[in-house]
DNA sequence: TCAATTTGACCGAC
DNA sequence: GTCGGTCAAATTGA
């Protein structure tokens, strides 16, 4: 494959290349955090970080699902039932709520997975629902994105991992059709801020509402428990020789791009 | 008071 | 018939 220029690019890579470059240069700034002696709000800075590199790739991740799911998709239950094809006749309760729990399975071609030890992805989420699944040791919670009424579809389950409950397995479905509000707000809290200082963006991080909060005891830790054992973390690094941004063409070298093959998303 | 969460019920997929 | 995803009333908390 040839160089791309960065202009001829289309929204939705340009949309990646950002949100790759800015993990990466989030990335940075936590490596700088890491370098100095750990203290209290060097932890927080560095958990404040560690959220924004996975809501970036996130982002990334959530668009590039759209770009294949747009041959394979199938339509999405939460949300997605506004038409009249739900034909039950709802006998038991024909009054109200004519369409309750009318949906069908989701497809796993229209999904992503990743594991962290938080559930927080930097997104806003609201708690749905929760379901005590087969075999499993932990309840499985339903998260739609707090911006469903204003048309986004996205949503997420995560699930605390049986063999390892310090970590959670969250899997997205949909996209943030809100996206451009978070990332407009994103922008602001970016470069609202003197560089030197972008660490302190204002954005209220949430608290982690359940399982056990994770306290970075040393960067070591960070790096490790945070991000070397996570699935997301190895789809990280193995993005790395896929695509690489050479600041004097001012392109990519997209060579090696097909082995997303594996990701079940393809570019268009 | 209002928004978020909890939880039992509903219902399609399997 | 069972399982899993969603709904929505009830509850909780700020």
């Amino acid at each position: 494959m040839s160089s791309l220029s960065y202009k001829d690019l289309p929204t939705k890579r340009k949309m990646v290349i950002g949100e790759l470059v800015r993990g990466k240069e989030t990335a940075t700034q936590l490596k700088t955090v890491l370098q100095k002696p750990v203290t209290d709000h060097g932890s927080v800075l560095a958990k404040e970080l560690s959220l924004k590199i996975i809501r970036s790739f996130t982002e990334i991740l959530s668009v590039l699902n759209y770009g294949g799911g747009a041959k394979k998709r199938s339509l999405i239950a939460a949300g997605d039932h506004g038409g009249s094809d739900c034909s039950g006749e709802n006998k038991k309760r024909p009054r109200v709520k004519a369409r309750r729990g009318c949906h069908k399975r989701r497809k796993t071609s229209d999904s992503w997975t990743t594991v962290f030890p938080t559930k927080e992805d930097g997104c806003a989420w609201r708690k749905y629902g929760q379901k005590i699944i087969l075999n499993a040791k932990y309840p499985r919670c339903y998260f739609r994105c707090t911006h469903k009424n204003q048309g986004c579809k996205a949503t997420k389950q995560v699930q605390r991992i049986k063999e390892d409950p310090i970590l959670y397995r969250t899997t997205y479905f949909g996209h943030h059709t809100c996206r451009d509000k978070l990332m407009a707000r994103q922008i602001i809290i970016d470069t609202d801020l003197p560089e030197s200082n972008l660490l302190c963006f204002e954005e209220k991080i949430p608290p982690v509402d359940a399982g056990p909060t994770i306290p970075f005891e040393s960067k070591e830790d960070i790096v490790r428990s945070d991000m070397s054992d996570s699935s997301l973390w190895h789809d990280m690094k193995s993005l790395e020789p896929l695509m690489v941004w050479s600041p004097k063409m001012k392109c990519f070298d997209m060579e090696g791009f097909d082995e997303f093959a594996d990701l079940d998303f393809t570019f268009d």
